[in-house]
DNA sequence: GCCTCGATTGACT
DNA sequence: GTCAATCGAGGCA
């Protein structure tokens, strides 16, 4: 079933932990979610929204589930979450996936074996763009599906970040083959 | 209006 | 391991 809004008018952390193990699914392809991490507005030098609501990052303040696609490096597109209760800004970044459906269309889109082992590839296999910005997860094109709890799930700093990189806001699911490198 | 830099990837040495 | 690609957002004049 659809996670319901209110899985995500929570804190981002907690969000971003629960989310492990969840399916995300757009068109005919899904994948297991198997690496995620936490971002918040205030207080958090590595958020967009960290220097409060710009026409960019005005989604994060949007109502939670809300679909956040950020294009970064001028070929590149990131998927997040929006979290927290409507008006307070909060995001939970999908790193990695692991293929469950559309394999083939996400190889075809790919053109290459590593389907979603990074932020920026689980996008082009799943065919997202900014179109799907601003979407509601709990209505689709993309949604999220619930799943048993996972175990083992490990923590570890944050990747990538310029700022911001020492909060250990960044969950995985340990042992994962699908992890991003 | 102009300039800098980014929540990355993939190709090349 | 190192480095360029590539363009829009955000900051500043």
């Amino acid at each position: 079933m659809i996670l319901p809004r209110k899985f995500y008018a929570r804190d981002t952390t907690t969000v971003a932990k629960e989310l492990l193990g969840k399916e995300l699914r757009c068109g005919s392809c899904s994948g297991r979610i198997v690496e995620t991490e936490a971002y918040y507005g205030l207080g958090d030098p590595g958020s967009h929204a960290f220097n409060g609501p710009t026409p960019r990052s005005k989604v994060m303040w949007e109502k939670p589930g809300t679909v956040y696609t950020y294009f970064c490096y001028g070929a590149h597109w990131l998927l997040n979450l929006v979290t927290e209760a409507h008006g307070k800004p909060g995001a939970v970044l999908i790193r990695a996936l692991e293929p469950l459906h559309g394999e083939g269309v996400m190889r075809r889109r790919r053109g290459s074996a590593q389907l979603c082992n990074g932020p920026a590839k689980l996008t082009q296999a799943m065919g997202i763009t900014g179109k799907q910005g601003g979407s509601d997860a709990t209505k689709g094109p993309i949604t999220i599906h619930g799943a048993p709890p996972v175990r083992g799930i490990g923590s570890s700093g944050r990747v990538g970040l310029s700022k911001g990189g020492d909060r250990q806001l960044r969950f995985f699911i340990k042992g994962s083959a699908f992890l991003s490198k």
